[in-house]
RNA sequence: GCGGGCGUGGUGUAGCCUGGUAUCACUUUAGCUUGCCAAGCUAAAAACUCGGGUUCAAAUCCCGGCGCCCGCACCA
């Protein structure tokens, strides 16, 4: 249990009751409900839904508007190829091998583990063997081992009838932004760094999901994928946030937390490079813009164990949640992993080019085949013959080449005397515009319903009555401290009483807000000090209420959620008063 | 997947041992009322996790499935 901020006069927080409250509210529920749900996923209702589009809006504010990422769109189902390639078919699978008697399950790998080297490289019968050789038992009861069975964390399906096309869903949104590199960087205009971003679903067949929306089997991902040049990792924005101050557990020193700023860690080696620490500072100021307080958040470097395998370096974002601490975003160098087992597997050169200002100019040197002599010599051998001369050094041969001498290369294990009218040296300069290099990638990945629950339970305060002092009935009243942006209903529209032309004036002013674009929640019904509490509970800013004195002089009054505060403005200027106080333009407190 | 616990309206519960279709509160809806923070009155809607067995009769007893929670294991 966790209590944030530490300063007002909300209660310890029952986090069990804001759950109940979200799910009564329309929040999210449990799936398949009616045939008794299926661990791992949820339903996003009414508010969810609108809670998530706003989170997802204000990261594409961050990483599409402010670092200037391209977004893309691609398919969750992947042909078996691409994980292959990935490296998520073999590494996203364990072997399991369960007891035969207890039928307790282990990873097979594990077993092994102080017994050979390496035992995570073995295949399947590989494995076997070795756990029949070194006479492996099950660790709790000493029975006998059933053979190794895989399990895959990705759920897989076939692609078209018939099942010779092995797909799977992916539990990653990043691999089609590597497979679509080429076209994302003819799409850049040939130029780096650049960065991709992807904001879709996941899907992970956990073996046992549990702590409801922190471990989901279909969850939401916003990844970015940055580009950069390993030998120019230079980038605009530099310097943004080297003066944010968080609080970093390295890995050298995973039990204390140092506070200090990503500039002076930067400096200081704790954080491996000025990229990597601009992207933890790209998190931290889009988490902290959704409403997770600073002092809520931390970076928690990932141990060379808990690695996954394609990354070089990781740093979590761990939120404070009533599980603890929780990781919400890896941060990972995934340096050029990706995009070369992409390349290596497709045969598709996925480079980029590397432009010197000035052209280098490298001395050359070396023997160049006569292939219009070698070839009525050598016939089929030609071409071998001509690249194993080309790949010697004429430094080591000089004396063969100045007495005209031939030359012996090994083909296939037989040496050939190569005459010496079949080749010639090549001397002088090379001017070299541009090298061709393989990117290296800082991935920034969010976990949206981790955040989006996270930032409910850090808004979520309970107090003995609400803000004006009024009773409520269980004697708790609850409030959701939502940030304008993040809230998914704008404000109530509340005539204050259902006569007196109150509903005549209150409704049109409703439809005026909706056509703006602001979601408003019209009530009518039960005292206002109920309705207040209804908007309070599910986080909405604002509540507007036309009285008996709006008839006489066309003033509403607005009142804020947190203070219960009140100000009288003109109905005429609503929707714009509205508006910018949702975006942050205007401050309630200066009304 | 294993072991333990649990499963009653939207929510929280009573009833289960000792079989006779369900308690209370909140919520919700409609009307009245109500001149700014869950007030009141009247009415209404709404549940026994699923399947099988025992029995005249099962929320209740028995068996099984499913789900949830906790522990173990798993968690790129």
């Amino acid at each position: 249990m966790f209590k944030l901020p530490p300063d007002d006069n909300s209660k310890e927080l029952e986090v069990g009751e804001l759950y109940s409250v979200l799910k009564r509210r329309g929040y999210f529920w449990p799936s398949f409900e009616i045939y008794g749900g299926v661990a791992g996923f949820v339903d996003l209702g009414p508010l969810g839904s609108l809670i998530r589009e706003n989170i997802e809006g204000i990261w594409k504010d961050k990483f599409l508007l402010e670092e200037g990422f391209h977004l893309v769109d691609c398919p969750s189902i992947n042909p078996e190829v691409v994980f292959a390639a990935s490296g998520h078919l073999e590494k996203f699978s364990d072997l399991l091998v369960r007891c035969s008697s207890c039928l307790l399950p282990f990873r097979a790998d594990h077993l092994l583990e102080d017994l050979i080297e390496n035992p995570d490289a073995l295949g399947k019968d590989e494995l076997a063997a070795a756990l029949k050789e070194n006479d492996i038992r099950c660790p709790e009861c000493s029975s006998e081992l059933g053979g190794p069975e895989e399990f895959n964390l990705m759920f897989s399906t076939f692609i078209g009838p018939g099942k010779e096309k092995l797909a799977y869903l992916r539990p990653e949104t990043a691999q089609s932004i590597f497979m679509d590199f080429n076209s994302l960087y003819r799409y850049n205009r040939d130029r780096m760094p650049f960065g991709v971003a992807q904001i879709g679903k996941g899907f992970r067949n956990e073996i046992s999901p549990r702590q409801g929306m922190l471990r989901l089997r279909e969850f939401h991902m916003a990844e970015g994928e940055f580009f950069f040049d390993p030998d120019d990792p230079s980038f605009k924005g530099a310097g943004r946030y080297l003066d944010l101050e968080v609080g970093l557990l390295a890995s050298s020193d995973p039990g204390s937390t140092i506070h200090t700023t990503l500039g002076k860690a930067t400096d200081e080696g704790i954080i491996g490079s000025r990229l990597l620490a601009h992207f933890l500072g790209v998190t931290h100021s889009f988490a902290t813009s959704i409403g997770i307080p600073a002092g809520g958040m931390r970076f928690r470097q990932h141990l060379p164990s808990e690695m996954a395998h394609y990354a070089r370096d990781c740093w979590d974002l761990e939120v404070i949640t009533s599980n603890g601490w929780v990781e919400m975003v890896g941060v990972a160098d995934r340096s050029a992993y990706d995009l070369n087992q992409h390349a290596k597997a497709s045969g598709v050169d996925l480079r980029a080019r590397r432009k010197f200002d000035e052209p280098i100019v490298r001395e050359i040197s070396r023997l160049q085949p006569k292939m219009k002599e070698m070839g009525p010599i050598f016939r089929g051998d030609a071409k071998a013959l001509g690249e194993a001369l080309e790949s010697l050094d004429p430094k080591n041969l000089k004396d063969h080449i100045s007495s005209r001498e031939p030359i012996t290369v090994t083909l296939r294990g037989k040496e050939v005397e190569i005459p010496s009218n079949c080749y010639e040296l090549v001397e002088g300069q090379e001017r070299i515009h541009v090298e061709p290099f393989t990117p290296n990638v800082i991935e920034p990945s969010f976990g949206i319903d981790r955040l989006m629950v996270s930032v409910l339970e850090h808004a979520y305060r309970e107090s003995d009555t609400s803000p004006k002092g009024g009773e409520s009935e269980d004697g708790t009243y609850r409030v959701l401290r939502l940030d304008p942006r993040v809230a998914p209903v704008k404000a109530g529209v509340f005539p204050l009483l259902n006569k007196d032309d109150l509903p005549e004036l209150a409704s049109p002013l409703n439809d005026r807000l909706r056509r703006r674009g602001l979601n408003t929640y019209y009530d009518v019904s039960g005292s206002i000090g109920r309705r207040y509490a209804r908007m309070d509970e599910i986080g909405t800013p604002f509540c507007i209420t036309i009285d008996h004195q709006s008839v006489e002089d066309g003033s509403a009054t607005v009142r804020e959620r947190d203070s219960g505060e009140q100000v009288r403005v003109p109905i005429e200027g609503m929707v714009d008063l509205i508006e910018d106080l949702c975006r942050g333009r205007v401050s309630f407190e200066n009304l």
